[in-house]
DNA sequence: CTTCCTGGTGTT
DNA sequence: AACACCAGGAAG
């Protein structure tokens, strides 16, 4: 059984380690992997059988994710079509990969609606170009497909973390593509590279959204006098980011909202909480709406539902398989004093106050929103830092049984359930209903609960996942929607339309230097650096300390070298990091396509400038934003400038780093990081004065809201005592880019302080 | 890594 | 007003 493997990509046997002529291999039907047939413990029987053979891979699909495969009904169909595809002779390898892909990705996609602006279709067809772009550069060196949930080895090659799984599983500790050792901490622990899952799935969905905001109930809190970042109030400046306030709400659904949080409610960027979305810490998390409790893990009312849920290592119950997870309760424990969280349990949990809120959401089949925190370690699914939202989720069933501690505890089952696929997968489209998995534990559980009526929330072959019947009705309903609110929704989701291209980039960014990527290494814990930024972090790479003393050589000491974004060590990779080559290549292939796209923008708009030059001067004396065109220049600048700017600046000094690459190290690129960082602020200051005004006039507009009740309670009064809460670099906020303003690193309090 | 310990915020 | 809660620095 053990030690079935296909051909490598170059046609080399992994097993025998010959190369057998292509009319020797058989091709897997359902993958197309090729495989040498005398290496095969079981090789197909008959020669009618080797058309539809499925390789031992394909065959015998891992256990754990249930539903993930198309459905079965199709599969047969499925089969056929890729073998027809395989067949053609009138296509090229890379028209029959491209079509393979399309099938198993769920179909052809639709392209809906022709009568898009020229925009759009400018869109998609970027689109498709990039992913045509993508099948070219990235291949599982196992599978040969689109990495699906992707891993990087330390070598630099890319693999599906399934194919990496079953590799490692088959005590194969070297690197499937070029041999090299894979560290046993990889092995144990794959990470997955989120930022080539988001550059994969950028490029195959569209991220523009059809969705008309048909008049939502906006849901307002006076918190504008609240800074935008967490703060500590003069008490509470003692401890850590623990005992800080809340910075402003950004987002607009009332504190009982269910399910996703669209774009309609969110008047900052106009783009809503998109799954994957992830924030520093709790704090920032819960001012995007997607889980508001700073410390409990269930947001929820016993009498009306549970609205979200973190997953973050707090409950050792917990079992998490990304698509369906199990969830424990809270309680059961003894808090008194001044604990925020106990481990040990002391007694039975009760289905009561929040349990019981996750039960009304299960029985009544409400979307449960669901964030991760990098603090749940035993996971594969959960982020490297900070905290993630993954999207709705519902409790199918929920039951008590007795914990690893003892006691009893309230278990959940939550099953994805949202029209966006995971931030882990590079899935193209979400998620369709799925069988539920086997739970072992249910025959030992008591007080077993299963939704009897039809669930709130459902999936439609039309629509996807919606609500089937109407949400439960806010009880926190505060405001009037203002029209001043709604317009500035509409504008925020307008500017929030970033060509494809543009947030690849940003996803293939250094998290050093924050420029794209240039020589791109990947860590084992799955960080994306430029080369010589990642070494130029460490001023002495030796291995080990070489102690000399008196001629005499010592021990070597080992240095531990943490990675600059989490605190792994990275010093054995560091040793001999390898480019990300197919990475690598795929940034240059972007950025030329960028660099095209540029040049054609530029042309187009000077020809609409030319147009329409005369009609926009009087609408700008205004100095409200009226007109699409100056509001499109006062907010988009920042981000369009940053970006173009940052492209440029890569470009040129990639050219520089491509030339340097030769001669020393790290000397050279620091001064050209010191450049990028001196070009990038002195960019910020250029368009600090547009910045202002557009917060200016966006407060100006919230000023007028009604409101009845707020956050701001207790006679606090932020401007006079609060402290920022410390955040590592400042120009952190400049990098994110369109996500943060970059006039948000000095805030409104922060600027009335200073005058 | 573990332990200590602060005093936010929603719910009861 | 009391209570519960899957934080998060800092120190050991």
């Amino acid at each position: 059984m053990a030690g079935d493997l296909p051909c490598d990509p170059d046609g080399v046997c992994m097993v025998c380690k010959t190369k057998p002529l292509l009319e020797e291999c058989i091709p897997c039907s359902t993958c197309v992997t090729p495989w040498h047939p005398p290496c095969l413990s079981r090789p197909p029987e008959s020669l009618a059988s080797i058309a539809s053979w499925e390789c031992p891979d394909c065959a015998a699909p891992a256990s754990g994710t249930p539903g993930k495969a198309p459905a079965a009904g199709a599969e047969s169909g499925l089969v056929a079509a890729i073998r027809a595809i395989e067949a053609d002779a009138g296509m090229t390898e890379r028209q029959k990969a491209r079509k393979r892909q399309e099938l198993l990705s769920g179909g052809a996609p639709e392209l809906s609606g022709d009568d898009e602006g020229d925009d759009m279709k400018r869109g998609k067809r970027a689109e498709t170009d990039v992913l045509d772009l993508l099948g070219e550069k990235f291949k599982c060196s196992i599978c040969m497909q689109l990495p699906e949930r992707p891993v990087t080895t330390p070598c630099g090659h890319n693999f599906c973390l399934k194919c990496f799984q079953r590799w490692t599983g088959q005590g194969k500790y070297t690197c499937a593509k070029c041999r090299s050792r894979i560290p046993q901490a990889m092995v144990s622990h794959p990470r997955i590279n989120s930022a080539l899952v988001i550059a994969i799935r950028t490029a195959k969905t569209s991220k523009m959204s059809a969705s008309d905001p048909q008049a939502p109930v906006l849901h307002y809190v006076r918190n504008e006098d609240k800074p935008d970042e967490a703060y500590r109030t003069e008490r509470a400046k003692k401890a850590g980011k623990a005992n800080a306030c809340s910075g402003q709400i950004f987002v607009t659904i009332p504190p009982d909202h269910f399910g996703p949080i669209t774009r309609e409610y969110d008047p900052k960027y106009g783009e809503g909480v998109y799954v994957g979305r992830t924030w520093d810490d709790r704090m920032e998390c819960r001012q995007w709406g997607a889980h508001f409790p700073h410390v409990a893990g269930i947001a929820g009312q016993s009498d009306y539902g549970a609205q979200s849920v973190a997953l973050s290592g707090g409950y050792e119950d917990d079992e998490d398989h990304g698509e369906w997870f199990l969830y424990t309760g809270s309680g059961g424990r003894d808090l008194s004093g001044n604990k925020r969280t106990n481990k040990e349990q002391s007694f039975d949990q009760k289905f009561e106050k929040l349990n019981q809120a996750l039960r009304v959401s299960c029985l009544k089949g409400y979307p449960v929103r669901v964030v991760r925190s990098h603090k749940e370690k035993r996971s594969s699914y959960a982020p490297e830092k900070g905290v993630r939202y993954d999207g709705v989720y519902r409790i199918e069933m929920c039951w008590r049984k007795v914990g690893i501690q003892g006691y009893k505890v309230c278990r959940y089952l939550f099953v994805r359930c949202d029209n966006d696929p995971a931030p882990w997968t590079s899935d193209t489209y979400g998620d369709r209903p799925r069988p539920l998995p086997k739970i072992p534990e249910l025959k030992k559980a008591t007080d077993v609960t299963k939704r009897e009526e039809s669930p709130a929330w459902d999936y439609d072959e039309q629509d996807g996942w919606k609500w089937i019947r109407p949400p439960p009705p806010s009880r926190k309903m505060l405001v009037s929607p203002d029209p001043a609110v709604r317009k500035q929704v509409k504008r925020a989701m307008k500017h929030s339309q970033n060509s494809v291209r543009e947030m690849l980039l940003k996803e293939f960014c250094c998290l050093i230097c924050k420029n794209v990527m240039k020589l791109p290494l990947t860590t084992p814990c799955a960080h994306n650096f430029c080369k010589f930024c990642l070494l130029g972090s460490f001023d002495d790479l030796s291995a080990v300390k070489e102690r000399t003393r008196g001629g005499r050589t010592l021990r070597a000491q080992k240095i531990v070298r943490k990675c600059p974004c989490c605190p792994n060590d990275i010093s054995d990779f560091l040793q001999n990091p390898q480019v990300n080559r197919e990475m690598m290549d795929l940034i240059e292939s972007l950025q030329r396509k960028d660099e095209e796209e540029c040049a054609d923008r530029l042309r187009e708009e000077g020809n609409e400038e030319a147009e329409k030059s005369g009609a926009e001067e009087s609408d700008n004396n205004d100095g409200k934003l009226s007109g699409e065109g100056s509001d499109h220049v006062e907010k988009s600048n920042p981000t369009d400038e940053g970006i173009i700017d940052m492209d440029s600046l890569t470009n040129k000094e990639s050219n520089a780093g491509m030339k340097m690459s030769n001669g020393e190290d790290g000397m050279e690129d620091k001064s050209a990081d010191q450049n990028g960082n001196l070009a990038e602020n002195s960019n910020a200051n250029t368009f600090g004065d547009s910045n202002e005004s557009t917060f200016e006039s966006v407060e100006a507009v919230s000023d007028t809201l009604v409101y009845k009740e707020g956050f701001v309670g207790k006679n606090r009064t932020p401007e006079k005592d609060f402290t920022p809460c410390k955040r590592k670099i400042d120009d952190e906020t400049v990098l994110t880019g369109g996500k943060k303003a970059k006039a948000a690193s000095l805030t409104r309090s922060q600027k009335s302080l200073v005058e």
